[in-house]
Order: C-alpha cells, then structure tokens, then sequence
DNA sequence: GCCAACGTTGGC
DNA sequence: GCCAACGTTGGC
C-alpha cells in the first residue's frame, strides 16, 4: 500500500465536501498536470491512503484522510464541452486524463499547516517542501507518519 | 529540439 | 491581488 497528497481548493471541493459527498466518496477529476496524471494513471492503486491538502485558502494544509475506491479511468470532463476541464484534443478512443475515485476515512484532530510542515525536519522527502506545484504527490511512509503526529 | 512568450499554480 | 516559480506552447 502506497500514500500519497492530493491537493485541492477548499471553496471548490474541501474535505467537509468530500464526508457529505454521496457514498463519502467523488471522482478526483481536474487534474491537467502530465506528472500528477502520470502518478494517478501508472502508481495510485485501490486501497492507498491518501492525504487532503487544502491549498489556495485561510488555512493551508493537510485537512484529512481518504482511500482510494477506484483505479484510473479516463476523466469524463475532458469529453465535456461545457466543462473548465474539456480537453479538445481528448478522444475516447485515446484518453488523456484520468481520474481515481476516492472516499472520505476521517478528518486530521487538527489541520496540519504547510507551515509546521516545512518546519518540522523529520518531515524529509515530500515534494511539498521543495516549492513544486505537483497536485497529486507521493508520500513517504515516514513522513506520513510525521505528518500524522502533528495532527495530534 | 531550443527557448521565448505565455499561462497557471499557489503561498503570502 | 501580487508575483515567483514552474509548466506548456509554438515559432524557428
């Protein structure tokens, strides 16, 4: 079993969304980035843990946790014309977006900040602290663990 | 295949 | 809302 961040903007889909989603769970769809595609399509498999980070907001950071229900399939947004997400050069016969599905485990005791963090140096490998954009990111089991801890 | 111009992300 | 850092596009 893997772990793995997935980054979204709260006042369009935040952590609260993801508990009162139907089944607790959604599509993780949106994201047009070849390398976050490239985690979600080749290494995100059924029953990884996953980390929701709340970026673009009042409070950045680590909000929850959720589990991967479904592997990659492609993206029904990229198909939708009337979609921020349509991609026109998307077929169904050649995909090139795919989402996963994911549903809710539990929300953090506490939101864990970008802030701590960066500040915490036992925290070592996440692509977070190098300044990246990456929307979906592995994590390792020890800075998982970290993290963990900072919630309590 | 280089690289300048442009667009986007995302913290602050 | 600003702007730095990064990714993508497209002319050559």
């Amino acid at each position: 079993m893997a772990y793995w961040l997935f980054k979204t903007e709260p006042d369009a889909f935040s952590i609260d969304d993801l508990k009162n989603a139907p089944a607790h769970t959604t599509q993780w769809e949106g994201v047009r980035n070849y390398q976050a595609r490239n985690f979600m399509r080749d290494e995100v498999k059924q029953g990884d843990l996953v980390m929701i980070y709340h970026s673009s907001c009042k409070q950045v950071g680590v909000a929850g946790i959720a589990t991967v229900t479904r592997e990659a399939y492609p993206d029904p947004c990229q198909f939708d014309l009337n979609s921020g997400y349509y991609d026109p050069k998307a077929t169904t016969e050649n995909p090139r977006w795919v989402v996963v599905d994911v549903t809710y485990k539990h929300h953090l005791n506490n939101l864990v900040s970008l802030k701590a963090i960066k500040e915490n140096e036992a925290v070592t490998d996440i692509a977070l602290k190098k300044g990246g954009r990456l929307s979906i990111m592995p994590v390792t089991a020890s800075d998982w663990d970290q993290i963990i801890k900072m919630a309590h």
